[in-house]
DNA sequence: CCAACCGTACTATGTTGGATAGTACAGTTA
DNA sequence: TAACTGTACTATCCAACATAGTACGGTTGG
C-alpha cells in the first residue's frame, strides 16, 4: 500500500500515483469498496502535497476505478468492466509493439519465447 | 522523408523529431552517411524553430544515430550496433508488457495469436 | 577570394504544466 | 461537538519547452 513514488521521475508525481494505483486495483491487491488513504494522511506519508493527492484521486474516478463521497472517503470501485477495458488496452498496446518489433527484423519464434519465458520463476 | 509533427501532441517537438528519425534510420529509410536535411531548411519546412531542430539534432548524436560536422551537416551514422540496440530495447519492453498481460489474466496463446496476426494485411 | 551555406552557442522572453501553500466549505461519524 | 472526510478555490514558484535574435567559425562552389 507504500506506493513507490520517484521524485527524480521524469512523470508527475499524480501519474506516478495513479499508475500505482490502478495496478494494486488491477491485480486485486486492492478489493472492492476497500478505501484509500485519505488525500491528508496520504500527502503525509509519502511528503507531497495534498492537492497533487486530490489530482490523482480524481483521475481515478474519471477513468472508472473508484468512486469518492464527500466526507467519507474514496473507495475502489466494483466494476467487472474494468479489467476487460484494462485487457484490451494491453492487447492494443501489445499489437503496437509487435508492429515496430517486426519492422525491425524480430521474428515471431523470438517473441513466442519471451511470452513463454516470462514467469517461469 | 518529412516527418510528422503534431503539435496538438503532449510530447515536445524535438522528441517527436527524433523518434521519427530514429525510426527512418533504423527501418531503413535512411541510409549511412546520407545527409540530414540542415538545421534551417527543416526548420522553415515544420515551421518551427531552428533552436528545437538543433535540439533534436544534438539527441540524436548523443543516443548515437547520427555524428555532425560544423559547417558541413548531419549525417547519419554507420553503425551496425544500432539494430541490435534497438531490438534489444524492443524485446525488453516485450517482456515488461507480457509481465503486466499475465497479470492481467491474457493467456499465453492469446498474446501469440496477436503476434502471428500482425503483419498480415 | 567570398558569398552562401553548414553546425553550434549564447541570451532573452513567453507559455504551460506540475507542484506547493494556504484557506475555506460541506458532509460524515464516533 | 470534535475530528475526520472530499472538494474547491486562489496565489505562487519552478522547470521544461519553444521561440526570437544574434553571433562565431568551418566548408564549399563559383
Amino acid at each position: 500500500m507504500s506506493w513507490n513514488i520517484d521524485f527524480r521521475d521524469k512523470r508527475p508525481l499524480y501519474e506516478q500515483l495513479v499508475s500505482a494505483i490502478e495496478g494494486d486495483i488491477i491485480s486485486g491487491v486492492l478489493s472492492p469498496d476497500e478505501m484509500l488513504p485519505s488525500v491528508r494522511s496520504l500527502a503525509t506519508d509519502l511528503s507531497i502535497n495534498p492537492n497533487t493527492i486530490q489530482k490523482a484521486y480524481r483521475q481515478l474516478e474519471i477513468e472508472g476505478y473508484t468512486y469518492s463521497v464527500p466526507g467519507r472517503g474514496s473507495f475502489v470501485k466494483n466494476s467487472e468492466g474494468v479489467r476487460d477495458m484494462k485487457k484490451k488496452e494491453i492487447l492494443q498496446d501489445l499489437m503496437d509493439l509487435v508492429k515496430k518489433a517486426k519492422e525491425l527484423g524480430i521474428t515471431d519464434s523470438e517473441m513466442i519465447d519471451v511470452i513463454k519465458e516470462e514467469g517461469k520463476k
